[in-house]
DNA sequence: GATGAATGAGTGTTCATTCAT
DNA sequence: GATGAATGAACACTCATTCAT
């Protein structure tokens, strides 16, 4: 009975259009008209989709939250050679990680949890969540013998601090050479703090 | 030297006014005529002393940037039963550097980083700035034989990042005892950094 | 006989809940899509048995004055140790009869008699229906030698008048002992045209 | 200093023109933007001088108001031959009383008055201040021996309420000398009511 | 120096309506 | 019979900005 729901399929095109609009405007400029124009669609349909703009806004969060979780539990698999926890690490100093959303989006987004408490919430979530993972995996790595660590949570808290005040930093850069420099500087941090070298063969 | 022209106080004031509508609803939310209204004036008046918004914005990001070095240069002289270094880390580690301007105005005015070369520059410039100073009473400490590091300089990098990774994270959390054993753990990683020890006397 | 079609049903259900929403927000403020919500249906259904939203408030007019006519005819019978004059009249002026559809949403339909010719048709018939009942009421009553008018018909309208100019008086005060009493003085004063004293015993 | 205001010009020019429009198409279909174009000026301008479309309507509220005030004092002085009393009931039931204001306008801003306090309030200042004028005006004609009712305000209140209820039902029907054989026929009841005598010098 | 007039583009949102399924 | 897709016009309102006084 009546006519088959498109709305997932539509909802994900207008979270991507609404992604597109604030990563080449800026967030705080990305209005339902631009998002609307940019699909090539009337406004009113978007928000037949999302009711509010604030609905939109919570959309674009938890799309790029999700991505990110998504990116840290997939990428960490692929390079064999390397032990888990050192994959893991590697990873979250490599660009990939921080180029799947773009920064200006990714900040404005952040932004939010000033004024609005479910977006804090999803962003507290999102943090709690990769630390837990980090935590794990130097735990395993802990009982495999790989590290000696005292306190693995502890250890993951601070190693996300250097993630988290290392992309904030080069935000201010532009990506080159130096840039990377810099990157491999605060992943041998990390290292550090796990007690570890790091091996030449995964320099970036 | 005679006394400040009507202009720089009134910019000031504007200033100020925009600060805090800003911090009361948001940077992206703070128009000129809640500004105006704010300081119970005409809005034009606000025009006639910034010509245009983003010079306004620009006028807040200075305003803030300054403070920001004026509060390092002026904090870092109170203590003087710790070392002139301890004390600047102190500082660092402390509410008193992160309460000086509100966060959620700070972060939406760096977001503009993304999308204004200029702005880019300014935040840039800061940053350096305090690097340099911290590196600077790296160098010195050094030299009184007070800490042993290879590279002050790079030092000076990490403990920042340490500190911006810091303030960042813990924009998800209230403030309270907990806050403070975070911020006090985060210090520590800093002190160790510099292979030093953290005194009792100086926790929060 | 058989049952009634799905759409008389479907359609009084629809007019309902549109009454219910115009005595909540107004009528003005009475859109299909919370007409629709109000029934938890879809607002295309509101539609499908109306064509358009000038029909449904053509319905709703209908079914307001019809409700009129049948309260009028059907109230007059209940008291019996009164005369049938006597019962209408002291309908006419107690809430029941006023309480039957909310004053606002009646007065908004009335509103539209000013632009649409088929709307004051529709007002006019019952206007005039109420009057040659109440015509007819005291023709009855004076061949009966109860009451002695020169002119039903003129009396008729005159007491209709003052009942329609009471109520509307009326809707700027509260409902309380002080209404009743007034509405007690407007009843009087219908009495008197009659050239007849009102019995206690029916006093509100 | 500063620009001469032209506020109070202005406003005036605004209900006007909101008064115009909602006499063509309804208050309910009288938007900003049509109130603009009826001026042929920008919809911004009408906001800058209201604020918001609430106070608008409240605006052209007060001027109809305002304007049964002024009609009612001014208008009982120009015939001279008649009596004080006489003059203000034979006013009531003319038509300029009624022309004065549209009717449909009329009837569409008394139907807010059950969705705002205000507005009510101001309606109910109106009805009362006439009544007020008429008791008077009765007091005034019974002290000098013109009229014998017992209770002036009483029989005020039952005239408005047949002035009310007149207009109420004429609304109905098309201007013309049957409408104001009607109109005549009220105004006789009214004048039962001061057991007055109604001279035919005064009749339409 | 400061105010107010005026603009025009833009905001998010709601509306009645049509059409496909 | 009922739903959902889609539209396009309209809504009240806010915005930054310019100009006259």
């Amino acid at each position: 009975m009546g006519r088959k729901s498109l709305k997932e399929v539509r909802q994900k095109e207008i979270i991507n259009a609404f992604y597109i609009v604030a990563k080449k405007e800026g967030l705080e400029n990305a209005s339902l008209a631009k998002v609307a124009k940019e699909m090539g669609v009337n406004t009113s349909l978007v928000l037949h989709y999302f009711t509010s703009k604030d609905e939109l806004i919570f959309g674009l969060i938890s799309y790029i939250l999700e991505n990110y979780k998504e990116i840290y539990t997939s990428e960490n698999k692929k390079n064999s050679k390397d032990s888990k926890l050192r994959n893991i690490i590697n990873n979250l100093f490599s660009r990939n990680w921080n180029e799947l959303i773009d920064d200006g989006v990714f900040y404005s987004c952040f932004t939010l949890i000033f004024r609005d408490a479910k977006i804090k919430a999803a962003f507290k979530d999102l943090h709690e969540y990769l630390r837990l993972l980090l935590t794990n995996a130097i735990q395993e790595a802990k009982e495999n013998g790989e590290v000696f660590v005292e306190n693995p949570k502890e250890t993951a808290n601070l190693i996300f601090i250097l993630v988290e005040g290392s992309y904030y930093y080069l935000s201010l850069f532009e990506i080159d050479n130096e840039y990377n420099k810099r990157l491999n500087t605060y992943k041998k941090a990390a290292y550090s703090l796990l007690k570890l070298e790091e091996h030449n063969t995964t320099s970036l």
